[in-house]
Order: C-alpha cells, then structure tokens, then sequence
DNA sequence: TAATTATTGCGACTTAGTTGCATTTGTAAA
DNA sequence: TTTACAAATGCAACTAAGTCGCAATAATTA
C-alpha cells in the first residue's frame, strides 16, 4: 500500500513548510479553506504521522496538533522534547528542551508527550490572553 | 462561594482515596453508577481542580485525568512530573519524575503536562495490549 | 425554621475526530 | 496511450468528551 501524491497531501505539505509551527486539523481547515475536505485533512495528517512525516502532540486543549519531523533521519525519531501553546495566539511549537524519561522497572514506554501552555514572547510582551 | 459537602462530591473524593491512580470522567461514571449525574461529575472534578484538591492531566488519548495532589500543601503547587497511562489496562498514575521547565527568555509558563503511554509492569509482563 | 445560594439533574449543544460507502484519481503495467 | 487496480476523496452520519442554561433541590447560616 503505496502512497500517493495527491492535490491534498501536497498542499498540507507546503503549509507544513511554509511555517515552522505545529498545526492543528481546524488550523488547516483555515488556512485551506474550501479547497480540501475536512475529513481528508484528518486522514492526510494520519498518513503523514504514520509515514513518519509528521509528530503529534496532544495538547491540554485535548486538541493534536502535528510538526515537521525536524530532528529525525528515517526510522530514528527523536520526539522526546517539550511543547510549547501560547494561550494567547495560540501557536504551538517545538521546543528544544529534551526530556529523559525514567520509568519503574518493568514498563515500557511507547509514547512521549509534553506540553507547556503560557505566553509567548510576543503575547507575554502586550500581557495578552486568558488564563487557562 | 464557599463549597458544600455534598453526596456527590464525598463520592467521588472518597473514589480518589481508596485508589492511588487518576481518574477520568468516565472512569469514575462507571465507578459510580446511576447515582450521580454525568455533568455533576464534570463539575464536581471541575471544582476539586480549581480548590487545588486535584490537578489535571491531558493524555494522548485527550482525555482529561484528575489525580489528588500528594506533594501539594496549600497553594504551593508541584504539577511539573510526568504521568504514565498503560495502553491496555489504561491505569493512569503520577510518576516521580519531575521536569525542569527551561524556556527561551520572554516566555511565560502557566502550565506543564506530560504523559507517557505504554505498558505498566503487569501489563508489559503479560505483553498485552495493541499500541497506539 | 426560614432565607440564601451552591449544587444538581436534565437536555440540548459544541467540537474533535472517525467511519462506511460510492466516486474519483494516481500510478504502473500492458 | 490505454487500462486496471488500489489509494484517496467527498459526503453524511456517527461517536465521545465536555459544556451550558435553566428550573428544581439541598447545604449552610442566621
Ligand atoms: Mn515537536
Ligand atoms: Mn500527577
Ligand atoms: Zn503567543
Ligand atoms: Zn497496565
């Protein structure tokens, strides 16, 4: 099962590229506007997270938000770093910030996930936004 | 607005009592029964974070899980550990690990949240569960 | 005991995400 | 080139988590 290059797998592609933030479904819906199916984000954003193109991230929105695979070489991810949701703009991104995760003997880990949600320098400057 | 001891909310504090793990909503509806109301659950769970009772986890599932603060006295507050959700008995619980939070200057943070997924020891023992 | 107001139950609603199915379209072989 | 096949799409219906308005109930306090 090969994939395919479609009309919406490129154009999420390009929007991936064109920014270096994470991008949530509704996002995308936004920035696409009628030209692709609601559904068929869903399921471009699961092809590419399976292929390796992406990462997911789940935020405290409950929301998952998806980024370029920066840091990996093939089948080598490295996704183990903290997030970062501003409440204010609502931008998320990939931080630096690596996390060693240290389990109990006998558990096996299989999936990282870590955010931190505040204000980013930009929001924090106006002293913008709700808290959470 | 002072908070009332009520039925509901002794239910489900004694819930988190008698177990060390953290709870959803659903978890808990199912513990409960019919005797209290879906959104008095939300609620109830709503309130106990807001008094510091509980704090608040976001797994990759995108679910909310509330768990009793154990390090916690008074107002001062230490959220920033990792939590660990089991793919296949789906146990939630607060790990020791605690994450240093360094972001680049001008950001502010409000809130932490990490999870790993995978499998607890009696589940990793019993190699169970499909992955996520 | 009575007044006040926090909390409940209920139902309607929102939003994120999934799925079945008929149709379209990319790809590669003929 | 055409053809054939499977991958991808659009659409609509669906699920699940969570919220909210409102009238009724019940904990607290005076
Ligand atoms: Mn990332
Ligand atoms: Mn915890
Ligand atoms: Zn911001
Ligand atoms: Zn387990």
């Amino acid at each position: 099962m090969s994939r395919r290059n479609t009309a919406a797998r490129t154009a999420i592609l390009s929007e991936f590229e064109s920014a270096s933030t994470a991008f949530s479904h509704e996002m995308l819906e936004r920035r696409l506007g009628e030209s692709v199916n609601r559904a068929t984000i869903y399921r471009t954003l699961k092809r590419l997270w399976e292929d390796g193109v992406v990462h997911r991230v789940v935020a405290t929105d409950g929301v998952q938000y998806f980024a370029l695979c920066a840091e990996c070489r093939g089948d080598d991810h490295h996704h183990e770093h903290l997030h970062f949701r501003c409440l204010s703009c609502e931008r998320v991104e990939c931080m630096e910030q690596e996390v060693v995760v240290r389990l109990p003997t006998g558990y096996r880990s299989v999936n990282f996930n870590a955010t931190v949600s505040g204000f980013c320098r930009e929001c924090a400057k106006q002293e913008g936004g709700l808290p959470e």
